[in-house]
DNA sequence: CTGCGACTAGAGTTTTTAGTCAATTTGGCG
DNA sequence: CGCCAAATTGACTAAAAACTCTAGTCGCAG
């Protein structure tokens, strides 16, 4: 109970560090005990299974996306929320990417973190599209509202599937957090051709801003 | 020999129609011998493995990719050339979808796939490069040259990975040929800022065509 | 000290699927 | 017909991974 981290903890952190470096899929339960010197039977103590492991990552970084991609303050600057909300999801991204590198063998391997993905993905696509109609209102861009949500999706895919892409194409080097970055920056062009003629310079400077951070 | 179908061509038949219908993942190679009524042992004679039937039906969808999707001939219209892409595109999509909807985990098993699947992308991404680039030219969208790969590279992530997309989003309805259309749209909406003031219009006719197959 | 509950060990069971093999059938051809 | 090679059978083996179970240990409250 006192000890800096509880075993249950302990598996969940390193399950993590597994997932991320060789693939949700290829780690075994006994894989992640073996890691922690400890037996299989402590893991299945703690958790009923690897599923049960997998849902509770899950929350931990829905958790995260809750409390850290906050509602943009209709104060703040259009941009700046934009761009702190690239941030907070790339950051998240890097942290759970085993989670992007194979969604879809993921899910469907469990109706129920389906489920919770839907619900989350439901208020992430609803927080891009108020996104939009931010940068809309405040003139940064230029677009039709029937064009909103069709701009929202494919910006969610995008960043959805980033990292598999990057996958797919050199599946040899291993992610690191520039090549994450290097997804923010296809986002951004996705906004570019909207771009009002004033705040072009300002998207150029963000541009630049993340150029700097991909390499 | 004179039969309709040899066995081996009715394993691969069977084999992508199991695999769209379930996913690659969960077909077993004694599911597909028992989809045909024939023995384990039988597929084994003619297959090496799962990854050898799989490789196959890979070839087979390159080659019609390859011949399908010739070069943009100069002389044709650079936004039929398009529609012509886009058609092939997502025809191929369509009656291979079960490789779309897992493609890092299908992938991430068979390094020799792996290799053969980047170098076709290779040529697709080149392909994609060459049809904007004539868009460009017969001024039917105003871009940045320095744009351009990355555009390309969007556009190909997005076909990559709309089926995934849906089957996060929706997994519990079937994939049907409307909704790989609508994939269609979403490209063309990737299209769409960039289009001159003078090709708008026949952009839009376009957008109409394929929503009305996309229902 | 002792007893209790949280925790841990690790060998072993179960399940699943890929893949093998010796025996058998089939179909064309001399 | 009778032979041979191609095709086919299906029970069997192998391997891998998930998960279970019993027999503990540890630490602390009474």
């Amino acid at each position: 109970m006192e000890k800096k981290l509880r075993t249950k903890d302990k598996i969940l952190q390193a399950s993590i560090e597994l997932f991320n470096q060789v693939g949700e899929r290829q780690v075994t339960t006994n894989h992640i005990a073996a890691h922690l010197g400890i037996s299989p039977g402590n893991l299945y103590y703690h958790f009923r299974n690897k599923e049960d492991i997998v849902r509770q990552i899950f929350k931990e970084y829905a958790k995260l996306l809750e409390t850290r991609i906050k509602p943009p303050s209709d104060k703040a600057e259009a941009l700046d929320a934009l761009a702190c909300y690239l941030d907070a999801v790339f950051e998240l991204m890097w942290r759970f990417h085993f989670f992007y590198a194979n969604l879809p063998d993921i899910l469907s391997r469990d109706p129920a973190l389906q489920q919770d993905y839907q619900q989350v993905q439901q208020g992430v696509l609803a927080r891009v599209i108020a996104v939009l109609k931010a940068l809309k209102q405040s003139a940064v861009i230029q677009i039709d509202d029937d064009d909103i949500t069709d701009l929202a999706h494919s910006i969610k895919l995008l960043v959805t599937f980033w990292i598999s892409y990057l996958k797919t194409q050199a599946p040899d080097q291993a992610i690191d957090q520039a090549s994450v970055y290097q997804g923010v920056l296809k986002v951004l062009l996705l906004f570019k051709p909207y771009a009002t003629e004033q705040a072009r310079p300002r998207i150029a400077r963000l541009q630049q801003h993340y150029e700097d951070l991909a390499r």
